[in-house]
DNA sequence: CATATTTGACCACA
DNA sequence: TGTGGTCAAATATG
């Protein structure tokens, strides 16, 4: 946050003290160092999923950590004048995900112009980090499962435009083991963040979270995965710790088991909601910020980035819109 | 009871 | 005209 607010206040990057041909090497020098983060923490991610793949609420966890340092060292660049992978303040590709096209989405019907899609492939396509509310489900043609239509849970009350597509792919379509991939394809952008935080009154008479879930509000609906019978307290710690081991150990480039992992995490996948169907909505990154928010918080890495760049959303840090 | 999801109908576009 | 995208009433859930 202070970082934040040393480098909103030298926007061109003139930093007092430097004259600006030194400061121009340090905005590069920096560019760098945060692309090379970037980089780092996408191979990371990729080691992460290889190590906890079949551990649950830890992999859950993991990714979802990670996610978010991505998604931060996209907006810093984004900040900082670079070409980020990703414009909007999630960094869509979520774990092993890949942009498969900009610009349009598959199939013929390329809806409307102007309006930015992405398209990703991805196995886990609700841990994005952001909120989202399904209003439609449909059958497409030539395809097996039905598409799902979701919005930005900031929709209404902060005019936010973004929407997404979830597609889940056929089986021969799989790439990798039995993991269910889903084509996800984000259209438009959030505007959500680019806002002060919810007026009190909007905010207790709804019940939408902040972006990212940090706030541990229970959620209306709130999916439920993994930590069956076990109370609040208990299953804080449990993940607490499988959180710890889990990424000390792909820090150190291996895997061991945690405590706890049995008991407290039958199964961390994100429950279908119905067998065939698009999964529930609000769902994985719901749970992951949810259930282990705290943690994360504790931890003041993925919390700290986040402060750091929430605030400064849009041109200058400072560029509400109405 | 409030809110999210489901689902059929409607609308717009190619 | 067929298909994809959205709306809104009905339903489900906590």
């Amino acid at each position: 946050m202070q970082t934040q607010s040393r480098l909103i206040m030298n926007p061109n990057g003139g930093v007092a003290g430097y004259e600006p041909a030194a400061a121009d090497e340090q905005h590069e020098a920096v560019l760098r160092e945060l692309t090379h983060g970037h980089q780092l923490t996408a191979h990371l991610q990729a080691e992460a999923l290889r190590a906890l793949r079949g551990q649950g609420q830890a992999e859950a966890t993991a990714t979802f950590i990670l996610q978010e340092v991505s998604r931060a060292f996209s907006v810093c660049i984004n900040i900082m004048g670079g070409s980020s992978p990703a414009a909007t303040p999630t960094t869509p590709p979520p774990d092993a995900a890949a942009v498969v096209a900009s610009g349009a989405a598959s199939g013929r019907r390329a809806r409307d112009d102007g309006v930015p899609r992405k398209v990703t492939v991805t196995s886990s396509p609700y841990s994005d980090g952001y909120q989202w509310r399904k209003y439609g489900q449909k059958r497409i043609m030539r395809t097996s499962f039905p598409r799902c239509y979701y919005r930005c849970c900031y929709h209404r009350e902060r005019s936010c435009p973004a929407t997404k597509l979830v597609q889940q792919q056929p089986p021969q379509q799989r790439g990798d083991g039995e993991q269910t991939m889903y084509t996800v394809t984000y259209v438009d952008e959030h505007t959500c963040h680019n806002m002060a935080p919810p007026e009190p009154e909007a905010a207790a008479r709804s019940s939408t979270p902040d972006p990212l879930g940090f706030s541990s509000g229970l959620q209306p609906r709130q999916q439920q995965w993994g930590g069956a019978g076990l109370d609040r307290g208990s299953k804080d710690e449990l993940e607490r710790q499988a959180l710890v081991s889990s990424l000390a150990c792909v820090l150190q480039g291996h895997h061991q088991s945690y405590p706890g992992s049995g008991a407290g995490t039958p199964d961390g996948s994100p429950s279908q909601a119905r067998a065939g169907d698009c999964p529930s909505a609000s769902g994985l990154s719901l749970d992951a910020s949810d259930d282990v928010g705290l943690d994360v918080t504790d931890y003041g890495v993925t919390d700290a980035l986040y402060f750091a760049v929430s605030s400064s959303y849009g041109p200058g840090g400072d560029g509400m819109i109405p």
